[in-house]
DNA sequence: CCCCGATATTGACCATTGGTCAATATCGGA
DNA sequence: TCCGATATTGACCAATGGTCAATATCGGGG
C-alpha cells in the first residue's frame, strides 16, 4: 500500500470516529447540548481538526443524519424482496421502518432537527444531496410496491395517484411517529407502545386507501410472522399484540 | 384610571408589541436568522427590556407559539358547533385546521421548532404549561366528535379507544403539513395544493376507520359548502376540488 | 542517520449573540 | 421644585461556532 493510499484510509477511519461519536452526542444529547469543543475532545483531536472534515457543525450532523437514513433506505431495500401480496409486501416496509426506530432510538428527533432551524443552508451542496439521494430511495422504493398495488389490482388506482398514496403512507408514518415522541401527547392518548401505534396508524390508512385485502379479510399476524423469519430474522423488537381482527 | 392601573395596561400593550413583531420574525426567518438585539430595535425599546417580559428568547418564542396554538384551538371550538352526521362534524374540525394553516402560513415551521431542540426546558414553567392547555383543548376538541362518533354507531368502537382514533386523526394531520413543507417531497410526490393533500389524507384516515358514511357514500362537498356558509363564511382561501366521489 | 521541504495538526484567537445588572432616566406625589 | 421609587438602558460577560498562523509530524533523499 502507498504512502498516500494509507493517508486517505486514515482520513476515512479518522471521519468515521467522528461520525460515530457525533452520532452518540446527538442522539443522546440533541444538537445544543454539547460543542464542537467537546467532541474534538471525545475523539482526542483538535477542534480545527474537525473543520478539515465537515464544514459547520450542521455539515457534520447532516452527515450523521445521512449515515442513519442510508440505514433505514437498506432496509426498505431488504424488506423490498419480501414476496406475497402487494399489501403484504407494503407491510414488509413499515416493519422495516419500525425495525429501524426501534435499533435507532430517539432517532426521529433527528430527523426532525433537519426539518427545523436553517440547517439546510448551512450544509455542504454534497451532503445536501447525498441526503435527499437516501431520501428519494426510500420514496421510490415505497413507490414501487404501491404502483405494483395499482397494476395487481389490489389498490384502486382512478381517484389517486401512485405519488399520492405514497405521500399518504410516509405522512401517515412520519406523524404518527413525530406524535408518539411527544410525552404529553403520549401521556392524553394513552399511548404505551408507540411501534404499536405507529404500524395500527399505517394498517389504517392502508384500509382507507382501499389496499386488500383489507385489515379484517387477511391474517396479517401471520404475514408479519412470515416476514420476521424469511426477512429479518434478526428483529430487535418483539411484535406487539397484533392489530389484526 | 389609577397609576398603577394604567401601568399595567401599558405593560400589557408593550409585550403585546413584541409578541407581534417576534411573530413575525419567527415566520419569516425561523429562530436563528435574527437575535434580540434587533427584535428590540423593531419595538424600539433595549433589550434588556425584552428580558422583563421573558425568561429567554426560547420563552419568547413559545410564547408566540401558544397564541398561535390558541387561535387554532378557537377555530376547533367554532368548528365544533357545526351540525349534523357525526364524519361531517370531525370534517369541520379539519377544515378549521386547513383554515388555521391557510391564514397562518409556515406557523407549521413553528410548531416544528417546539419538537426539536432543548427549547422546552429554557421556557418558563407557566407558559410550558400554557402551551400544553392549549394543546390538549384541541385534543380535546376532537377527541369529543370521536366519543359521540362511536356513541351513535358511525364508527367502530370494538378495535380501538376514542384516544387512539384521536391520535390516529392527529398524526396524520401533522404528518401531511410536515411533509407538505418539504420541497423535495412535494416535487418528488408532485404536490401542488399541501391543502388539498392534507383534507385528503384526512379522508381516507376516516375511511381507514370505518367512520360512516364513507367518502364514497356521501357528498362531502355539499358539507364543506355548509360548513362555510355556516361557520366559516370568512374562510381566506379556496376550495380545492373535492376528493368525493 | 540526519536534514529539510511538504503536509498535517493544533489551539489561541475572533465574531456573534443570549443574557445580566449597575448606572441612568423617568415618573409622580408632596 | 425636589426626592425617592420605579422603569429602562446598553455596556458588559460567557459561551461557542469557526479561522488560521504557528507548530509538529512525516517521509524521502543524501
Amino acid at each position: 500500500m502507498s504512502v498516500s493510499e494509507r493517508k486517505v484510509q486514515e482520513r476515512a477511519a479518522r471521519e468515521e470516529l467522528i461520525l460515530g461519536h457525533a452520532r452518540g452526542f446527538l442522539l443522546r444529547r440533541g444538537f445544543q447540548d454539547w460543542n464542537m469543543e467537546q467532541l474534538a475532545g471525545a475523539v482526542n483531536y483538535a477542534k480545527g481538526t474537525l473543520y478539515l472534515h465537515f464544514e459547520s457543525k450542521e455539515d457534520l450532523c447532516l452527515a450523521v443524519a445521512t449515515r442513519a437514513l442510508r440505514e433505514r433506505a437498506d432496509l426498505f431495500e431488504r424488506a423490498s424482496r419480501f414476496t406475497g401480496r402487494t399489501r403484504e409486501r407494503i407491510r414488509a416496509i413499515g416493519f422495516a421502518c419500525c425495525e429501524f426506530a426501534c435499533s435507532h432510538p430517539d432517532y426521529f428527533k433527528v430527523e426532525l432537527m433537519l426539518k427545523s432551524a436553517s440547517f439546510w443552508e448551512k450544509a455542504t451542496e454534497t451532503r445536501r444531496q447525498a441526503h435527499q439521494m437516501e431520501g428519494a430511495r426510500c420514496f421510490r422504493l415505497v413507490h414501487e410496491i404501491v404502483k405494483e398495488g395499482m397494476r395487481a389490482g389490489d389498490l384502486p388506482h382512478d381517484r389517486m395517484t401512485s405519488e399520492s398514496v405514497t405521500f399518504a403512507l410516509v405522512a401517515v408514518t412520519v406523524g404518527s411517529h413525530i406524535m408518539s415522541l411527544e410525552p404529553a401527547m403520549k401521556l392524553v392518548a394513552g399511548i404505551d407502545d408507540p411501534i404499536r401505534t405507529v404500524r395500527q396508524n399505517q394498517d389504517l390508512m392502508c384500509d382507507g386507501l382501499g389496499w386488500r385485502p383489507l385489515l379484517a379479510d387477511w391474517d396479517y399476524s401471520a404475514t408479519d410472522a412470515r416476514l420476521r423469519r424469511e426477512i429479518f430474522p434478526t428483529a430487535t423488537w418483539c411484535e406487539p399484540v397484533t392489530t389484526a381482527g
